[in-house]
DNA sequence: TTGAAAGCGCTAACAG
DNA sequence: CTGTTAGCGCTTTCAA
């Protein structure tokens, strides 16, 4: 016995299986007695229409490409989550795929993806290519950006100003007199948000006139573990340093347990502030001083543009800049 | 311009649409040649094909739903890797939807996922009805429970033995001398995990002739706030606790900080022992003893499993119970 | 307000 | 080894 399908319910309800369609699909032009009479048949019969075949006629299947680097970890996570709340309010649904940021498995995903006919993607990465550009460009269909740019913005997206919040954080520092501000500055890439944070940090140095000093400056992946690696490398410096600027809460996280492994104190000894607000800022102990950056929000704003664009709204601004700001909990001093 | 179809292909090629089909799907029939062939004119056009239109002819869509509570608590992101990449493996790919634990979502979307033509389903949540049930019987496709459970276990499903686990950490409680052990037990269901856990935390009492105090008992959700509450009442006891067990380890971290907070110090005034052996427990000072739940193994499981059930393998055994066990760190102190 | 009919792009017999 | 031919279940003109 296979399944039931339009055909039955335009049988059964003695219509052709066109009215059935449009009443299924809101259509206004069906007289109420025979909608009735058909939605009497759909729900005796328990029809549920084929999302599949109503893709291939209509050529929209409302769900969407979700391409994230790895959804275990808290950040991305929660983007996720902004993203999901909003396609379920615009009634998509999400294919999400983790990409590890390996080049080869995110055009292993925009293709398979594209092949599933997905209306939109949302893409995540931190290394945003001009191949990867180009690929976008030839997609027919819409592509948004979520905490990740493109250097020469040509892709629609949303982030924070990832170089001004890394400035003002670094220049908090500075005000409180530090001199060896250490950076954990996240991956080497080459068009990335690590190298906005970058420049921030070496903006803010430039402007009070520090020497800027490579040994204090670490690159790595963003986990806990990279973190202590980074922290013990700086502890080997002869000349270390006072206040540690990290471009993740995980990784700030790890600094502070890392200095408590080493029974230094945080924040009387060392000054930590984290990048994101993740949940786990204030889930440890000192609580974590963090630049926040509206992580849901990016989310759910990149997959509202989305929208826009799937249903050709009007859309003011390509490149969304939401607000930043830091938030001081225990890993700071207060400001003298 | 439309896209480019298989039919572009064979004319383009001079072959039928069948051996396009058939290159395509790596079907050996055909001369190499002719493979040949048609692979450099798919080559040269950049043709891909429609996984809707093939959704349809060939009733699989090669992709599977996962309904999960909330994508951005750690526990259930680490669970939805493990299923995305064993997914991955076998070449699936994942519509993920959030149920916030709702029936109301829980069934919208297993309805609007059988309407996308999923290949199967993997379904996550702490009360599975028997209401639920029905409906996975009803859909013609297979389900699979992960860290879940039915009471009649009439679905297969991976988990671990959450009674066991939980008496394993109480019994541990209690060798230590411990009387008034409080357990914050997640929420309240009828038919879900925390009801095993319950099991466990009572007849490992029961085994040590100890009186139930309820008390003692705090049902909340996992978040870090629910632990922050619960600690402050019971706190509020007469008799405070001399040592908590928490069905999270976002409780359990909860647990942590407000002891600290009221300068209560773990694990020598009060110990604690989490659940799940997230990423959170060697994050956090002192490090977290925890139940070790394989999270990531269990989606992995659970999706393997379910492709056995997609391609009609042959399974031996529908409810699958991993192994558990318990890591002592910092918050409990070393047996006597 | 309704129905007939032509696809959407592909797979899967069935022939040859 | 290759081609022909039906569909898969639905949407969408176009007429009526």
């Amino acid at each position: 016995m296979s399944n039931i399908t339009i055909y039955d319910v335009a049988r059964e309800a003695g219509v052709s299986m066109a009215t059935v369609s449009r009443v299924v699909n809101g259509n206004p032009n069906v007289k109420p007695v025979t909608r009735k009479k058909v939605l009497d048949v759909i729900e005796r019969l328990g029809y549920r229409p084929n999302a599949v075949a109503r893709g291939l006629a209509s050529k929209k299947t409302t769900t969407v490409g979700v391409i994230i680097p790895d959804i275990s970890h808290v950040f991305y996570a929660e983007l996720a989550r902004g993203i999901e709340d909003i396609a379920t309010m615009y009634k998509y649904n999400i294919i999400l795929s983790n990409s590890d940021q390996t080049r080869e498995r995110e055009f292993h995903l925009i293709n398979t993806m594209l092949g599933k006919q997905v209306d939109g993607l949302i893409f995540i990465s931190e290394n945003v290519t001009d191949t990867h550009v180009d690929e976008f460009k030839r997609a027919r269909i819409p592509v948004v950006l979520a905490s990740s740019i493109d250097k020469k913005h040509e892709i629609p997206s949303v982030t924070i100003d990832y170089r001004q919040a890394t400035f003002d954080a670094i220049t908090n520092f500075i005000g409180k007199g530090h001199k060896r501000i250490a950076m954990l500055k996240g991956p080497d890439t080459t068009a990335g948000i690590s190298e906005r944070k970058m420049e921030g940090y070496q903006d803010a140095l430039k402007a009070a006139n520090i020497p800027f000093d490579e040994n204090l400056v670490i690159s790595s992946e963003y986990a806990h573990e990279d973190g202590l690696e980074a922290f013990e490398e700086l502890w080997k410096l002869d000349e270390r340093p006072t206040a540690i600027f990290c471009a993740s809460d995980e990784l700030a996280l790890a600094c502070i347990n890392a200095a408590y492994d080493h029974g230094v104190d945080v924040p009387n000894d060392i000054e930590v502030i984290g990048f994101n607000d993740t949940k786990l800022a204030k889930m440890i102990r000192p609580t974590l001083t963090t630049v926040v950056q509206p992580t849901y929000d990016i989310g759910a704003v990149a997959m509202r543009l989305l929208t826009k664009y799937m249903n050709n709204e009007e859309v003011e601004d390509d490149t969304i800049v939401l607000p930043h700001h830091i938030i001081f909990r225990g890993s700071t001093r207060d400001e003298k």
